[in-house]
Parts: structure tokens; sequence; C-alpha cells
DNA sequence: GAAGATTGAATGTTCAATCTTT
DNA sequence: AAAGATTGAACATTCAATCTTC
């Protein structure tokens, strides 16, 4: 049993203060470690595509909504977990690179209708494979059966945490 | 069964991609938002307190690593996986408020001390408690068995990502 | 007045350059 | 020359205020 970084700091947090019972520290402790750390070499790889982290999730959010593409800025900001104006931003550089439209709703003129363009619907596919054959890698360590047990237990700590699907 | 926000995202997935085989998107993608939604729920309960994520992460990394609770900022910077730049600006911040001490190292006058002062030491322990508390009920959806199993997976990940503790 | 998006200010991070010490 | 920290510039996000549309 090889350990891993938390091993280390609930063993510091045991000898300091041996009254505490640290171990929630190990489950959360080790999903923010996690989470950095596959960000951070997900995010080399799509360097090889001339695609940020950010770029990729908001094409592929578009994409994944299938035809047309299309979404409200609104929408997107839900999904990705950021403010309205982080959008407006990431909206204003992606037209600007030419991988998205940005046009008004017709149905209701205080939307923005975000799409994706020939170019981008291009860009996000070419990235797609690649990066999901990256993922499969990061998480080669694990087994078919861990892997499934892992999204089990995040799956039910999520629906704890109140992450239920806004309506599709 | 409850369907979490991943859940609808895969589905997704297999309607616009059927030939993709997506699953990987399944647990890096939960634990992606996991650990943003773990974030957001500690940093409320921390406002409670008067500290920022971050203020508590850098006063407990010196907590736990035992009296005299001093570390370099080099060595800070490693355990928050931050850059040394954000260290010179944390620190300057934590310094202003009295929290901790910044010193020269005498026995290497590059590198500089970082220690808790009295007042940083009270701030810590007094949010301590709280916060450990609080991870605990935000993981209450898992029972205990599925908790240290959840713990053991994200191990064996970590271990396959690098993730291993440098010298202690 | 509320909903949706944009703007600008404030904040905080990374990155590269610099300075001191070894 | 390398190690460690600081500085300033560039960048990106949040937050609050504003503007338009419903």
């Amino acid at each position: 049993v090889t350990r891993d970084h938390l091993d280390m700091v609930l063993a510091q947090w045991a000898a300091e203060t041996p009254e505490l019972d640290a171990t929630p520290m190990g489950v959360v402790g080790r999903l923010q470690r996690a989470s950095r750390l596959l960000d951070k070499a997900i995010a080399d790889r799509f360097a090889d595509h001339g695609l940020q982290l950010w770029e990729f999730d908001l094409l592929a959010t578009l994409l994944r909504s299938g035809a047309p593409y299309e979404l409200t800025a609104g929408r997107l900001g839900e999904l990705s977990m950021v403010t309205s104006g982080a959008i407006t931003n990431r909206v204003d550089r992606l037209v600007q690179r030419g991988l998205v439209d940005r046009r008004t709703d017709p149905d209701n003129r205080r939307s923005v209708l975000i799409s994706l363009t020939e170019s981008g619907n291009e860009a996000v596919r070419g990235a797609l494979v690649d990066h999901v054959d990256n993922e499969k890698q990061l998480l080669a360590v694990l087994g078919p059966r861990e892997r499934t047990q892992l999204a089990g237990l995040l799956r039910t700590l999520l629906v704890g945490l109140g992450d239920v699907p806004q309506e599709e």
C-alpha cells in the first residue's frame, strides 16, 4: 500500500491534535487534490490542440447539447458553474476566434444564443477523442470495477450535495 | 437511484456521439463537480469565522506541521499547490492581519520562514473543530463503509497520478 | 419590477523577470 | 550558476451596478 499526500496530512493531524477525528479531511482533501491534478494533466493535453480547458468545456457543452448546437448564455453559465460575467468574457473570445456565433434570441430579446460555428464544431470534435483517451489513461490505475464503484460513490455524494440535473 | 448532473451529461454524449465511450468523463466530471461544490460549501462556513478558504488552508498547514508551527515559504507553496508569487501575496496579508510572522531563515538567508502567531494559532484552532464537523455533515450521505471505500479508491487514483508525499 | 446579459472595479492568480544568497 | 523569494505585468474571475427587454 503506497501512501499518498493525504496519508501524511492525516498523520500530522493525529500527532498534533489527537483528540480530533480528522477522517473527513481524508475524503475532502483527496477529492480536491485529485481534481486539481486531473485538471492540470488535462490542460496539458489540450495545449497540444491549441485549446484551453475552459474553451473545450464551453465548446463541448454546446456539442453535446445536440443540433443545432445552441444554448443561451445563461444556460452555459449554469452548466459551467461560473458567473454570467465570465461567460460574457469567454464567449467574446470564442467569437473572435470564430469558434462560436452569438445572436439575440428572437423569441426573447433579453437572451443571447450561443452556437457552434462549423470551425468550432470541427475543433471540439478533433480534440474530443484524444481528450477522452487521455482521461482513460489517467484513470488507468483503477480497474474497471473500481472505476464503476468510484463513479457510484461520487454520484451518491453529489446527490447529497444537491447536484441534480436542472431540466435537460 | 437518483440521477446527478453527470448522468445527464453522459446521456447527452451517448445521444450525440454514440460511437464514443464517454465513461471516463463520468469519473473525472464527478470529481471536478464534487470538489467545486465542497469548496463552495466549506467557504460559506468559513465566512462565519471571518476566514477565507486559502487563509484557513495556510494557517492549518502551519498548525499541523507541529511546534514551532513554522515552514518556509517554498514549502507552503508546494503543499498549497500554488505558485511562489501567490504565497508571497497571501503571507503579506496574513502578516498584516497579525496571524503569521515572517522572518529570514538564519541558516539560509535565501529562505523565508513563516510561523503562526499566538493570534493565528487561536484563530485556526477556533475554526478547526467547526470545519471538520462541517465536512462530516457534507459527507453524511455516505455511510462509514462507503466513506472508507471512497477514500481508498481516491488514494489509489492519486498515487497513480503521482501524488506522493514529498518528505514530511 | 424582474430576468438576462454586459460593463467596470476589485481581487487574486500565474508567468517571467529580477534580486539576493549560496 | 542555481535556489529562493519578491515584483510587476498579463490575465481571468467575481461582484455590484447598469442597461434592455419582458
